[in-house]
Order: C-alpha cells, then structure tokens, then sequence
DNA sequence: TGTACATCAGTGAACGCGCGTTCACTGATGTAC
DNA sequence: TGTACATCAGTGAACGCGCGTTCACTGATGTAC
C-alpha cells in the first residue's frame, strides 16, 4: 500500500503494528492475539516489533488505548445525536438528561456493534494487571469514564441532580453499563440479534437514571 | 487424606481433580488453569484426568458448575439474613425488597470475598463457547439467575411492582450487580478494601432496585 | 555531486517453555468358580 | 477359602504446537565531508 512495496524496511512499521491488533481484535476476539499472529499478519518478522515496543504487552496495550479512544467517540457521537433531538425551549433538564442517556447507550452500542475492539478496550481496564506498584501516573482518568463524569456533573448543574444523589452516582451508571455491554457480548444474550440487545440497553439505561433519584421506598 | 496413602490408584479422582481446579482458581485465577497445573496439584499423571473427563474443557466446565452453585448458596443465604431483619408485621413490600436486595448483595459480595471462583462461575456465562451448536438441553436456567427471577416475581406477588414494571426488570438488575462484580473484581476498584466495595455495592443494589420504578421524568 | 560510514530497521534461526492429547503399558481391584 | 482372570484406574514417555524472547546478522537509509 505504502509507495514502495517490497522494501526491506517496513518504513511504518509501529502504527502497522498496531493497526493488526485491531483487526485480530475485532475479527476474531482478544483471545486470538499474540506477537506471532500480528506480525504475521503485517509479513514481518516476529521479533521486528522489539524495534518498536519494549515487549508485546506493551504493543498490546497501545492497541487498547486507540480501542479505547474509539469507544469514548462513539460515546461522543451518540451524545450528540441525542443532544441534537432535544428543542433548546425545553427544560437543560431534559438536554442533560439527554446527555447522560448518550454516555450509556453510546457505551453499549460500542460494545455490541465492536464486541471485539470494546474486549480490548478492557485489557486498560485494570490499572496495574502485571501487579506492579504502578509507581507510574497513568493515573489520569480513562476518556470513557471522564465522559460519564461529566454527563453527571452536567445534570447536577441543570438541577436534573442533587448534589447528593450525584455521590457516587458514576458506579451505578457504569455498572448497570458495563454490566450489561458484557452480558450482551460474552454472555448469555450474545446470540441475540442487534435491535433485541439495542431495546434492552436502553431499557437498562432507561432504569439506572431512573434509580438515581432517592425517593421514597426506605 | 484418604485411607489408603500411597496407592497406585487414587480411589477418588473424579472430585480431587474438581476441587484442584476450584483450589487453582481460588488462589491464582481463572487464568493459572490448566490440565497439567490441576493433575500436578492433584499428584497424578496428567492423562490420568481423561478416566474421567472427556477432555479439560470438561474438567473446567464441572468445576464451573460447582462454583456456580456455591454462588447460588451465597445469594441464598444473603438473601436469609436480610429476610431475617424484616418485621413480619412490616408490609409484604418489605419483605419482597429485602430478598431482591439479598439476592443482589449476595451476588457482589461472592465476588469481592471469592474473585476466583466468582470469575470460575462465569466461564459457563456463554451458552456455548466453543461455537458448537449445542443442541444438548443446558436450557434450564442458572440457579443465580433463577433466583434473580423469582425475587422480582415476589415482588410482583407483594405489591411492590407492577406487572408492566416486571417486565425485562431482570435485565437492568443483573446488569447493575453484575457489572459492578466485574468493576470490583478485574477493573478499577479491585484493588479498593472489602468495605469500600461493599458500601458501593450496596448502593449500586439500591439504585437499580429504585429504578425499576417507572416515574415522571418523560 | 559523490563517496564513506554510522545508524537504523529489518531478517533468520534458535532457545526453552508449558500446553492438551495420544499411545502402549502396568499395577490394583474385585468377581466367578 | 483360594485362585484365575477380566476390568478398571492409573503411569510414563512422547507427539506436535504455538508461544515470547534472544542472538548475531544484513540490507537500507541518510548524514558528513
């Protein structure tokens, strides 16, 4: 594809690289990667990605992190699609509400339309899984859980929220989520087709901002 | 342990290989199985495993039930505990809450005291993982799971849902629960304290319980 | 503008590993007479 | 009660596999003069 093929150099090897963990990752799962398959995938030699990745654990997580960044623009995207059905007369409410409602279903819509890529989008998932100290500050905070961050200070600020529902509000909402996207791509609703899943996602979404307002019961 | 010490046949391997697999898990992950690791564990030639087991697909798949069950057993007895606290002069509502919230809670806190099996338990998530067809009736539904349905049929029973609300309630509910078990088990929280996870868990139970109320908003 | 040479980005072969599974076997068990 | 023998439940060695990583290498690139 480049300009001259056949070179004995690559000449873009690293984003060849991990162009070929996103396309292992979607076609046939995360449980297919390995150095071999993706190298060979690219024609080069098993051991040319230590020119570019300290090891493949490395080259595995820059692919996650891009997966991971298409997750939060879909995310984005579906935000904005629900965003723009709202009329700027009704209630910032309704719009934040909206928005919250994107965060989720543009999660889940991910997910079942992308089983593969939101899998490895996961493996950031855990902070330090080599359980190492982790000394290193990759603290900053993962763009799809920054969104729902903000989705929730946004209702807060259009009054949708109490400050005091709004504590700790982001482990239900990503938990009913991601409960739900795994549900639906590893387990026992995988089989089903796409428009079942994408009603039950909404409903699921529909029910945790529902659930965040303390009301009577108790 | 046995009788016999020494012995040229094991006598009872069927369910030493089963508890190996369960011991494996429990102290190093799902992802420390395998045949040679549970026979080494065992004291027995690795090909010993095939007397009883079609293969180590089905090793794992038996101790998959087991730890299913010992889930199901938690949730049970959450589920006892909270029933125990409820005045029986206290409305039916109550008592039909208390079980939905123990099944909930007893699900989370089997994951946070036992990720090993927890994680084990799920590998009988996917219907059929191999891609085979499965023809084979394992239709009947989980224990965890089931007891997830007949807690919201109880709180049809009492009062405390409408039959319209019950509908795919079942959905948002395990989504919520199991998606935090995941949080707390592999993602971000894993490496928070058992109390922290629990006071989350428990809120997280509370909302998506509060949700399945259909309200105002929209 | 042309050449020398350091640097860079690949190759090829090999390593040691643990895996699931197979084969032909052998020792122990328990039943029939 | 004692012996013959079929059955059962293990052993031991080997298979082929794909893996991540290492080593010494070589061809291509690009810079200095």
């Amino acid at each position: 594809m480049a300009t001259t093929e056949e070179t004995y150099h690559h000449g873009d090897l690293r984003p060849a690289l991990i162009d070929a963990v996103l396309e292992i990752a979607r076609d046939g799962g995360v449980e297919h990667l390995s150095l071999r398959a993706v190298t060979r995938l690219v024609g080069v030699a098993p051991n040319a990605a230590y020119r570019h990745f300290d090891d493949f654990r490395a080259l595995t997580v820059a692919a996650a992190l891009v997966a991971q960044d298409r997750l939060a623009a879909a995310m984005r995207e579906q935000t904005s699609a629900l965003l723009a059905q709202v009329d700027s007369a009704q209630p910032a409410a309704d719009a934040a509400i909206a928005r919250l409602r994107g965060v989720g279903l543009g999660y889940i819509h991910f997910a079942i339309a992308e089983p593969g890529w939101f899998a490895l989008a996961l493996l950031t998932f855990d902070p330090n899984s080599s359980g190492e100290p982790s000394v290193t500050v990759d603290a900053q905070v993962p763009p799809p859980f920054q969104l729902l961050l903000d989705a929730l200070d946004g209702m807060v600020e259009a009054g949708a929220l109490s400050p005091t529902e709004r504590e700790h509000a982001e482990w239900p909402c990503w938990s009913a989520v991601h409960g739900f996207a795994d549900i639906a791509t590893r387990g026992p609703l995988q089989r089903q087709p796409a428009e079942v899943l994408s009603a039950l996602g909404a409903h699921v979404v529909d029910r945790i901002i529902a659930g965040l307002h303390q009301h009577q019961h108790r």
